[in-house]
RNA sequence: GGAGAGGUGUCUGAGCGGUUGAAAGAGCUCGCCUCGAAAGCGAGUGUUGGGGAAACCCAACCGUGGGUUCAAAUCCCACCCUCUCCGCCA
């Protein structure tokens, strides 16, 4: 969420952010809803001031009535305190009716700013579609195969460790049942990853929840637009998380943090869930787009002014896991149409897939700068300076089903099996998972 | 799920219809004192919104949302959360 002062006092910016963006955006109703808005507030506020004086001086008139008792002058006092009372009756029903007005007013503002996205720092090149997205570098070299490699699902498969069948039957259509090595290896996936930032780059590992309520979901962007892309649990306030970026935010909602803690780093492995609602027809085979997958989040609260730094240092520890997997991958500069709702920045970490021949989007950095702060109330505080929201950046570290994909397809052998990276054997047990390993 | 207790400022904690944005204590900041420190003394110490060039003024906020009243931290209703006991359970 913008700053309301902001948005009111640079219109201009928004609307060449909804340019950039590719978005309509209908700035009147906000014009016209402020300007009513804060001369209501104006009209009320008086009548308040006038409210809390006349109530003090009828409690005065009463206390002192009472204290005189039954004698002429408490009879006058009493008098008096009667008329005031008769008077402020009026002017309270009037401060009931427009406060009813600006509180509509005042919902209206609000969901019109939960609904305005981020404005994109002035590095993000504009366009018009992931096409105009900036290749930032790349590392590493495709795979050479004297065959032609096949896709991860058939890998998988054919090695019995992905079953989409017993899927359909424990739950439907985009979910995978992963078995022997192959669960192994997904396990063992997050487990190197978690072992690597909590050990090498200074994350705190986090364990949350993985259901999360509407304020939660609200703080980070994701409601009210984005519902139908979630489970809902029917009858409660609960939702299946769709990243773990929702826990990590809330962890400190609503808290002043202190600056010079900052910034505080933490990492999360969770299970995400998608609905996948308006992907129809979609990566349908394989385990590439799935209603259920797991992710090991960064996600890091730092002060305004260093979250560009650090948001460069986010994507190198992206980077590292890549590198230590040994898998061929690119970092793409998002431009302004294909960022997120809530992004100023984003960086797009793609690994390469020798199936399809091209790359496959496995982790995404952002820096939101202010805008889930503002939303959820988390601000910093230097010991004698100002509180001011903090700045909040989130990084996949990764996505632990992709790399999976990513690892079938690049290590795979012309007999089937997979090849483990050095750095999972440890956690694998095995140097290969065989052609058909069940 | 059943029964009870409770949610007040950075913290402890008072207030339970009328000079209460909120006693008191602690903490923190600044100043005085001191060679320095402690102690002591003095002042300050929340957030949001509205107005203003500014100083500053006004309004709202005592778990959340409604209601009663001229007036609510204080009364009423609903919900949320915490704690204790019982039941159930991985």
């Amino acid at each position: 969420m913008l700053d309301l002062g902001y948005v009111r006092e640079h219109l201009d910016a928004i609307e060449k952010m909804a340019r950039d963006r590719g978005i309509t955006l209908d700035l009147a109703p906000f014009r016209e809803i402020d300007a009513k808005r804060r001369e209501l507030i104006r009209m009320v506020e008086a009548l308040k001031a006038t409210r809390n004086k006349e109530s003090h001086a009828i409690g005065i008139l009463v206390g002192g009535a009472e204290a005189l008792g039954d004698s002429p002058d408490s009879k006058v006092q009493k008098a008096l305190a009667i008329e005031k009372i008769q008077i402020m009756k009026g002017i309270s029903d009037d401060i009931k009716a427009q406060d009813v007005t600006i509180n509509d007013l005042d919902e209206r503002l609000k969901q019109f700013l939960l609904t305005v996205p981020n404005i994109p720092h002035a590095s993000v090149p504009v366009g018009k579609s992931a096409a105009d997205n900036v290749e930032v570098r790349r590392w590493g070299a495709p795979p050479k195969f004297d065959f032609k490699p096949r896709p991860h699902w058939e890998i998988g498969e054919g090695a019995g460790i992905l079953d989409f069948q017993a899927a359909v039957k424990i739950a439907g259509a985009r979910f995978a049942v992963y078995k022997g090595l192959g669960a192994r290896l997904e396990r063992a996936l997050a487990n190197f990853f978690l072992d690597l930032h909590t050990r090498e780059h200074g994350y705190t590992e986090i364990l949350p929840p993985f259901l999360v309520n509407t304020a939660s979901l609200t703080g980070v962007g994701q409601l009210p637009k984005f519902a139908a892309d979630m489970f809902h649990i029917e009858g409660t306030d609960l939702w299946l998380t769709p990243t773990s970026e929702v826990e990590l935010t809330s962890l400190h909602r609503d808290e002043t943090l202190d600056a010079d803690k900052l910034p505080e780093k933490v990492c999360a492995w969770t299970a995400c869930f998608r609905s996948e609602a308006g992907a129809a027809g979609k990566d349908t085979r394989g385990i590439k787009r799935q209603h259920q997958f797991q992710k090991v989040e960064l996600f890091k609260f730092t002060r305004p002014e260093q979250s560009y730094d650090e948001l460069e240092l986010l994507v190198k520890n992206v980077e590292v896991v890549l590198q230590r997997l040994g898998l061929h991958y690119r970092v793409m500069l998002l431009c302004t149409a294909d960022m997120g709702f809530a992004s100023a920045k984003t960086y797009d970490i793609e690994v390469w897939l020798p199936s399809s021949g091209d790359f496959m989007e496995i982790s995404s950095c952002s820096n939101t700068e202010a805008f889930q702060a503002r939303r959820s109330g988390i601000r910093c505080k230097q010991k004698a300076g100002k509180s001011e929201f903090v700045h909040t950046l989130n990084g996949s570290g990764l996505a632990v089903g992709r790399t999976w994909i990513a690892i079938a397809e690049n290590f795979q052998q012309a007999d089937g099996s997979i090849l483990i990276p050095e750095v999972l054997r440890p956690y694998m047990g095995v140097d290969r998972i065989p052609p058909a390993s069940t």
